[in-house]
DNA sequence: CTGTTAGCGCATTCAC
DNA sequence: GTGAATGCGCTAACAG
């Protein structure tokens, strides 16, 4: 017993246009099935008695949902929200209407919101994902599925490749005088967290210093701020954070404790989500999350199309931006 | 979540366990309409052949989707994102998925929305909706709605009062030795911004000081920027902006100018959102976006249970936070 | 080109 | 308790 109140359907529309009801559905889908003249009579009645298709309906008749789910750790970081506004201007374009999930960081719920979507959406991008690569392999293998920042061979992923600004970082580290300096740790299961931790302690090793790494399991300014112990602990002398909020933490930790920066440390963050709002304006890596969420939405409705899902691994570039973090540090 | 592809119907099921479709209906809905042992044998069927019932096919024929829309006008202005994640969580609780709107402050984009969402949300709410007061009426009208942020008479609607904070940010300047001042207005439509300049206006005349508005019409750091020459030219010596990410734009163009903060000029943000992040750290109105957002959702299902939408107003309070963008002030 | 006829998968009256 | 119909709103053959 639906007792809907906007009962306005196509059947309605049809006796208003005069009309068989599978003329309305055509007026909307296949108007070159219809003369033009009929399918401006049908829009005409349509627009007056305010119908608008139900897509429930139209899903169950064809199977087609018109649905994408993105899911990603946490909304409220500030990397993802201009990806998930790319990715939702992009599912426009395609007239497609996309579920947000929000995983708060637990694979747990990651999985549950992938099996509350299922059945609704055609496709799903998931982001950052903290499920392990069979967990992710068997929802693949259930629908069309896109990964940003995850690497699992044989599914279409799209990933933000921080190697090259973090190893520009270290290097420009070195030159500005440091000798040894610590990786604070994003999520553990974290692609991007591991691919930077990888490009600091290589090529800190190429370029002869040292290099710790601190944990801060969490990518928020209160676990880098608890970092701060920790970090002045190993006598390093400059820190490359897993991302800027951790960083912006950690600059708030140092300067708590009456440490000058730049002066007497370094600090770098990782995504440029803080742009210079920071003082003293915090050096990173630049982001790509704009074109990451475009890129995943349009190859997810790519497979959506053609149905099938090429082994595509779309790695977008980063560089260094130096700010006042750095420059500025004095060798002692 | 347990996999391989559907396809599995009820029928498959009643066919397997020797009943009618019906039966296995029940056996889902309201098993305390069958005996113990049919539930028992159906459901064992069910989970042999890996039947999950059809959601789509559910929501047609009970009109209940279990999904709700949340539309917003930016998700990556910073004010949202925390009012997203919590009335996702919040949807969670009652086991309901939230479709995400971004209308790009555009009211046809929010209404084409609006649209698009009709017939598979039983609701919406609608974050600081740029809509005529008729076009939300028209909606409210079709399916339960809830408005944060914009106050419309009948309509359960959930305001974040800044009166408050913003008066106390007024009265806070004038202590500080300010004779006039400037109210950086946001969004033309947005309740937000017309209730803020009435609270300056109102509190300024109380107090005997002077103000005038500038217009920045789209709440970014870029517009605040931009916005600085017009401040300038007021002879003001504070400004009070609609929201941070203007406050913040205004504070970098002033000091691009070589103006002092907070020694030659004050600034007052509003909303809480960069924390103390900016240099020198923001006074600004304290935020309640994330209770704002538990209450629209828990409002939204409570309407959709009893099915009836009492008339609230529910306001949520705010303060001054004071920071270092006002006090330090000199009067010449 | 357009109308007629079947379903899509499920929940829900009714009978039994 | 359980089964047999009916319909949710729409699309998709199949005829004319």
């Amino acid at each position: 017993m639906t007792g809907r109140k906007d009962g306005v359907t196509i059947s309605d529309v049809a006796a208003a246009a005069g009309v068989a009801r599978s003329s309305v559905s055509r007026a909307f889908t296949r108007p070159d099935m219809l003369s033009p003249e009929t399918v401006a009579r049908i829009k005409e009645a349509a627009e007056r008695l305010g119908y608008v298709p139900n897509h429930t309906a139209r899903a169950l008749s064809t199977g087609r949902h018109g649905n994408v789910a993105l899911i990603v750790p946490d909304v409220a970081n500030p990397f993802f929200p201009p990806l998930i506004r790319a990715a939702q201007s992009e599912a426009e374009r395609f007239d497609f209407c996309v579920f947000l999930g929000n995983t708060d960081e637990d694979p747990r719920q990651e999985d549950k919101l992938l099996g509350r979507f299922a059945g609704q959406v055609e496709g799903v991008v998931l982001v950052s994902s903290r499920l392990s690569d069979a967990q992710i392999r068997a929802h693949a293998a259930m629908r069309p599925l896109v990964l940003v920042n995850r690497d699992v061979e044989g599914i279409p992923r799209i990933l933000i490749d921080s190697a090259p600004g973090v190893s520009e970082a270290v290097r420009h580290l070195a030159e500005i005088g440091h000798r040894k300096i610590v990786y604070v740790s994003g999520p553990p299961t974290s692609w991007s967290n591991k691919q930077r931790r990888a490009a600091v302690r290589n090529s800190a090793a190429k370029l002869g210093i040292e290099v710790e790494t601190v944990a801060a399991p969490v990518p928020s300014y209160e676990a880098g701020k608890e970092a701060v112990g920790a970090i002045l602990k190993t006598g390093a002398t400059a820190a490359v954070a897993f991302d800027d909020l951790t960083a912006q933490g950690i600059l708030a930790g140092l300067i708590e404790r009456g440490i000058a920066i730049p002066k007497d440390f370094s600090v770098v963050g990782c995504d440029d989500v803080l742009g210079a709002a920071t003082y003293p304006s915090l050096t990173t890596v630049s982001n790509r999350s704009v074109e990451a969420g475009t890129v995943a939405l349009s190859l997810l409705m790519q497979m959506l199309q053609t149905g099938i899902a090429h082994d595509v691994r779309h790695m977008l570039g980063t560089h260094l931006v130096i700010r006042n973090t750095t420059t500025g540090f004095v060798k002692k």
